[in-house]
RNA sequence: GCUCCGGGCGCCGGUCGCCGGCGGGCCGCGAAAGCGGGUCCGCCGGAGGAAAGUCCGGACUCCGCAGGGCAGGGCGCCCGCGCCGGGAGGUGCGGGAUUCCGGCGGCAAACGCCGGGAAAGGAAAGUGCCACAGAAACCAGACCGCCACGGGGCCGCAAGGUCCCGCGGCAAGGGUGAAACGGCGGUGCAAGAGACCACCGUGCGGAGGCCGAGAGGUUCCGCGCAAGGCAAACCCCGCCCGGAGCAAGGCCAAAUAGGGACCCGAAACGGAGCGGCCCGUUCCGUCCGCCGCAAGGCGGGGCGGGUCCGGGUUGGCCGCUCAGACAAAUGACCGGGCCGUCCCGCGAGGGACGGCGACAGAAUCCGGCUUAUUCGCGCGGAGUCCCG
RNA sequence: GCCCCCAUCGUCUAGAGGCCCAGGACGGCAGGUUCUCAUCCUGUUAACACCGGUUCGAAUCCGGUUGGGGGUG
């Protein structure tokens, strides 16, 4: 497909990175399934949960609790998981579906962004493939 | 110039992404009207002076609302203006009154001037407390001390001096204390004392005098010097306040329940009004007495105290906002501008790095208080140093 | 979000305006007892979260910070 005449790259771009509210958890229960459901793996400035149920779409908690900072940090730390998911959805292996739960640990407020962005890449490198 | 304090103002444009509203296209559901936090496009709006702490007050909502009282809480000088509020009231600023502290003048008290503070009604309504020290701590009191008289010892020819004891007078001086019963000077006296006098201080009463808008000030007369402090001790006086809080509360759907057991006490062992508590009282039922053939009426009583167990509590909408969420929205990059540091250059200037800064993010709304904190500019005030 | 409560040695606590440079228990340290250890005895270590105010005097009363804890759909 050639590029639009006046340039525009979103033209060829695949799905935009969006993630909208429909995309995101939103109630208690599906957090704590999430907890219950699977075990935690953790890198260094996040920890990962996933939640696998038949209304699963492969969507978005994030969580900082008051260990992680005053409200500025934790709606700092909230904000770059959100960014780092939207970003780096790709990097899940195809036909990914489970809802994954995002925990901010103290040392995403200082990490670089390259360093959130390594942290994300790793956690998914490790998911298994979904069965067919 | 530096430091501190109190107000005021402060980046621009673009791309991607986020939240809300409005309009439109597509998609989904529906017979349709229409609905949709499905998706895309356009336009508009999108954190603070403290959004914080939750220390006060109000709006708003529900509970409650014959009446009275108790308990509990808040506030406490005056005037003017501003803000919040229906009001009561709260609060900011300015001015003033009173009082306290510091400095200067003054021998000192008082007083005057300058500066700063006050959670600022009442300590002659009552209760309580005031450790230690001190003789005595609140209405009395006498350790050292001062003085008279009586007796005795010693010295002396004597006048008298001195020491001890006794009985009295006094509270000036010493000493203690945070605080000791008006100050200072004089008269007086055996010694002393507001005992008396002058000047002052202070309290009460009067002239309800004079000045002031008022708090209050001030003059004169009379009486007085008792009546120390603490009310951020109980309290008294005056004014105000019912309780809980938007997770209030309302609607829809779903789920569960339509509560139970025991003890004391009793003529009777019911239910509701009723809020933290009490008095009192109302209605229905019940018990007792009287009247009545009866229906019913009148009067009265009582409905008390304590211990324990069980069931349900999940979603949506409204409340909700010219920010308006409900796992909770502001970031990344590019260009320009500004600030700081460094480097190159004789210079105009150029380049590199960092930053647009701190504290910090609305959650029903509004006002006040308190706390945290700053890069630059400008205003006002205070302090300090240098130069002229 | 809203509404409350608490703060004393390392730990648990006493205290209610002066008797408190804060007492007790457990602990720590030193010494004694014992052949050694334990027990026991003696001594010692140590605290009023912080900043102001009221008062002659504050752990205590009154404000304000800080740090913990709880309730509530």
């Amino acid at each position: 497909m050639l590029a639009s005449p006046d340039g525009r790259a979103d033209c060829v771009r695949p799905p935009r990175p969006t993630l909208r509210r429909a995309q995101r958890l939103r109630h208690d229960r599906q957090f704590r399934e999430a907890y219950a459901a699977s075990a935690p793996r953790r890198a260094r400035c996040m920890v990962m949960f996933l939640r696998e149920a038949p209304d699963s779409a492969a969507r978005l908690g994030v969580v900082a609790s008051r260990k992680v900072g005053n409200a500025v940090e934790r709606a700092r730390a909230k904000r770059r998981l959100r960014e780092v998911f939207r970003l780096n959805r790709h990097l899940l292996p195809p036909g990914f579906r489970a809802d994954v739960v995002l925990v901010a640990r103290r040392a995403i407020l200082d990490a670089p962004w390259p360093r959130v962005v390594g942290d994300f890449a790793w956690l998914a490198r490790q998911l298994p493939a979904p069965p067919p």
